[in-house]
DNA sequence: TTTTGAGTTGTTCGA
DNA sequence: GTCGAACAACTCAAA
């Protein structure tokens, strides 16, 4: 063992890839040289789509390129993280490793192995209140939204004098192997990834005036509109904290100069919140992961039908919203909230299809893919999470397209085959005329699919599973 | 312990 | 076309 003149701490960079605000980095930096490395974990990595994979590895050489800057750069290794630390540890005679707590149930399990034989230190930063700490009077977790954010808000918020700038410099001890960084492909074209980037859409998205979150409160609501922060996926990767998100979203609110501006901002931070919600939820009931949460709806008999999921994934439905938001979702790796919404409780209440099935294609494929914030969403739309939507509340997807995309905007940009289509008939194509269809040479059951299911039988089918389910005697 | 008010994002039906 | 009620009761959270 080669001990390092200075005490030594790894920073286990995970689900952090940012120097600024970032407390597991000042937490090694507080111990004096600091080690940066991640571990590529073959658990994690089979998981994950290849969009979101290059997502990281671009993020991770963003973060190294940031870190040799600054004196310093990071080691990559691979394998089982508790061996491949107890390795790093040995060869560098590091003594704490630091990291940013995470609440998955690998996570806590992965890290309960790395504690029991190294000094691993955790810190919050995942979220803004730690998942056991905003729970009610008994210390039962919440499992309403509403009450849940009120006490969230409840709890000391940080100002702008909260947080902590990128060091200047990092003392980084030298002679450690890495395996070379691993190739992204070609930069994302729609989310290219970095700590400098997330940060430039904080800005911009929060800036005074002409910043999105001024109009979110409406804006959001429509696909065709970039009313939204875009910056899922630099939250999914840490590339920008949620407390430096929130941070922003408080300000915004105090300088609001209307009402609607002000509901924009809180708006805006009430999703932030919804983020931790889902992070509580899965970290109070993991079984939550694998199951319904509501016992009474884990016996639905879905329709197990293989063929229509698959045309569910392509976005070839009919519904020209649903297969809007999949091609979206094939495309960029990236859905707008709304579509998502709609594909999800279409899959789950007009397709009868297990929501599970749904549930594993998006996080696989999004390049924001989250455990907690993609089980509680679906689970809230599929209405088996807790505070789930009502059973009777059925998106109709061509109501909604009526109402958030009324000019089809969306619709054509991600079917194409639709975009001739005039915007009377964008969300309902197979009521297109013979000799419309003709005219516009689009041909509905050739050239697009005719719809997969009739809406009205359909919702009606899904109503009467959900109660059979509710009826049954949970075990 | 009991009571009370409330519950992200909707749709349909009938007046 | 617009509006309000109904949709099914239930559970949560706090007083």
């Amino acid at each position: 063992m080669q001990a390092s003149p200075k005490p030594t701490a790894i920073w286990w960079v995970r689900r952090d890839l940012r120097l600024a605000d970032n407390p597991a980095l000042e937490a090694a930096r507080a111990v004096g040289s600091v080690l940066p490395v991640f571990v590529l974990d073959p658990h994690l990595l089979s998981r994950a789509g290849r969009r979101r994979t290059s997502f990281l590895f671009a993020g991770l050489r963003h973060l190294d390129a940031s870190l040799r800057q600054r004196g310093s750069r990071l080691i990559i290794r691979e394998g089982e993280p508790a061996e491949v630390l107890a390795g790093i540890c040995a060869e560098s005679g590091a003594q704490t490793i630091t990291a940013e707590r995470d609440y998955t149930p690998y996570a806590l399990q992965r890290d309960a192995r790395v504690a029991s034989r190294l000094p691993l230190h955790l810190t919050p930063g995942l979220t803004l209140h730690p998942p056991d700490q905003v729970v009610r009077r008994d210390g039962r977790p919440f499992t309403v939204y509403t009450p849940f954010s009120r006490a969230w808000m409840a709890l000391p918020l940080p100002g702008p004098g909260d947080l902590v700038p990128p060091p200047a410099r990092l003392d980084t001890p030298s002679g450690i192997a890495s395996l070379p960084l691993p190739e992204a492909e070609a930069q994302d074209a729609e989310f290219p990834a970095g700590e400098g980037e997330a940060l430039r859409r904080l800005e911009s998205f929060c800036a005074p005036g002409s910043g999105g979150v001024w109009r979110y409160a409406s804006d959001r609501n429509l696909p065709a509109v970039e009313g939204t922060s875009l910056l899922s996926p630099y939250l999914r990767f840490g590339m920008v904290s949620a407390r430096q998100a929130a941070i922003a979203a408080l300000r915004a609110a105090d300088a609001a100069v209307s009402p609607e501006a002000r509901g924009g901002a809180h708006t805006w931070l009430s999703q932030l919140i919804w983020r931790e919600f889902f992070i509580s939820i899965l970290f109070a009931f993991p079984h939550a992961r694998r199951r319904a949460l509501r016992p009474d709806l884990q016996h639905v008999r879905w329709t197990d039908d293989r063929q229509t999921f698959e045309a569910w994934c392509r976005g070839e439905t009919g519904f020209p919203m649903v297969d809007a938001a999949m091609r979206q979702l094939g495309a960029i790796g990236w859905v707008h909230n709304r579509a998502r919404m709609l594909a999800a409780s279409f899959l789950a209440k007009h397709l009868l299809l297990d929501w599970r099935w749904g549930e594993r294609w998006f996080l696989q494929h999004l390049i924001d893919g989250d455990l907690a914030a993609n089980n509680g969403g679906w689970q809230w739309v599929a209405g088996t999470g807790t505070d789930a939507a009502p059973y009777f509340r059925i998106f109709n997807p061509i109501l909604q397209g009526q109402r958030y995309d009324p000019h089809g905007d969306y619709v054509r940009r991600w079917v194409p085959e639709l975009r001739d289509v005039p915007a009377p008939f964008i969300h309902t194509p197979w009521r297109l005329p013979e000799a419309e269809q003709r005219r516009l040479g689009i041909r509905i059951g050739r050239d697009y699919p005719s719809p997969l299911v009739e809406l009205g039988a359909a919702r009606q089918r899904a109503i009467e599973a959900y109660s059979l389910s509710r009826r049954r005697p949970s075990p």
